[in-house]
DNA sequence: TTGACAGGTGACCGGTTGGTCACTATAATA
DNA sequence: TATTATAGTGACCAACCGGTCACCTGTCAA
């Protein structure tokens, strides 16, 4: 099935919005990206808040479903090795996906003039990520795996700078590879200083 | 003597860019801050850009002496208690005062609309404080407070996690009590985990 | 005294922007 | 077949915004 044009409009809105700010962005241009007149926007929203509001809709949406359930946990690593692997994948697909990297590039610049996006923002980058990993870490300490500790101190310890560099990529699009290692040297380091049994 | 109108310009500038962002501000509000006429504006700066690249000009000249001379590091701690009570006083000052936030907020929400802003968020966020406690780190090391190790790796490590927290204080300003314990608890964690004698 | 100049004012201009409206085309329905 | 709802168009409007201009005022040097 087709996408509605509605749900077409806040597909093209992120990647406007992302890239200009939505001060920044008009609904001209939004209306030539989907081949419309902008008149036609008004037949599927009342105004440019109500298509911002949509979006907001939809991210809150998507954030809920991800950070919300423990259904959408990845399987609990069972060596330090394959911390890092799943560590690298998420990473990967988090730096690479564009409407990933979109999402955080809103939320980023937009974090200060929506209450919505301040929350969303504080979701995403503290505690839904960081939540993940105190689950992972806590199943990994109760198989042995890592050294009995604080599960959410560690996972904030672990995800804060992964966070840091996913930044950096999002600024800095031409250095992923070398930002990828940094996150695999970081990880693997990680996992060697809190592994079970030492060395 | 009493600041220029030139100067006060870029003050008011900073607050009005860091809250509405650079798209967002219009120069009737700028010079209605000033209790100016927008006319007046003109007789300083040639242009709302001119007023921007001067305003950069001026955070550029900031992170070149803050960051670029060895003249601005802090005393090394002699101790972990004291490397502690270090990055508490840094941080408790980085979260309180105004003209720290207001550039902080611009370089994160701008970071995408200029080039400029961008190398400066890197600079920011992640060269310049890792920078600053990678020094610190090895001369700690040099003089057994802390355990040998990649001083690099290590301050990023710890660095990384603060400044996320540093950023929850500015999307959550009355979350500041809250988060300084935080903060304490992980660099009291931090540094007894990388003392040279453990315990 | 005069003239140049720095700093300030308010009226005005053209371009942009969100939003409205009358109108059209098409497809489903009574 | 007539009707109605949906989706889309282009012209238009008022508000806003960056920028210009003629003008004013005080200071200070020639």
């Amino acid at each position: 099935m087709d996408k509605s044009t509605k749900d077409r409009i806040l597909d093209e809105a992120l990647i406007l919005f992302a890239e200009n700010g939505y001060r920044g962005s008009n609904l001209r241009d939004l209306a030539a990206r989907l081949g419309l007149s902008k008149s036609a926007l008004y037949k599927h929203y009342d105004s440019k808040e109500a298509i911002w509001n949509a979006l907001l809709d939809r991210m809150e949406a998507y954030y809920a479903q991800r950070f919300g359930s423990a259904e959408h946990l990845p399987e609990t690593p069972d060596s330090c090795e394959a911390l890092v692997q799943l560590t690298l994948g998420m990473t990967g697909f988090t730096i690479s996906d564009p409407q990933v990297i979109l999402t955080r590039k809103l939320l980023l610049t937009e974090q200060f003039h929506d209450d919505r996006v301040r929350a969303l923002a504080t979701k995403h980058f503290l505690e839904g990520t960081a939540g993940i990993f105190t689950h992972l870490f806590a199943d990994m300490m109760d198989r042995g795996v890592l050294r009995r500790d604080d599960p959410a101190m560690l996972a904030f310890a672990y995800t804060a700078p992964i966070t840091a560099l996913v930044h950096l990529s999002d600024r800095e699009p031409d250095r992923k590879a070398e930002i990828m290692e940094r996150i695999g040297a970081f990880a693997a380091r990680f996992a060697a200083e809190h592994a079970a049994q030492k060395g």
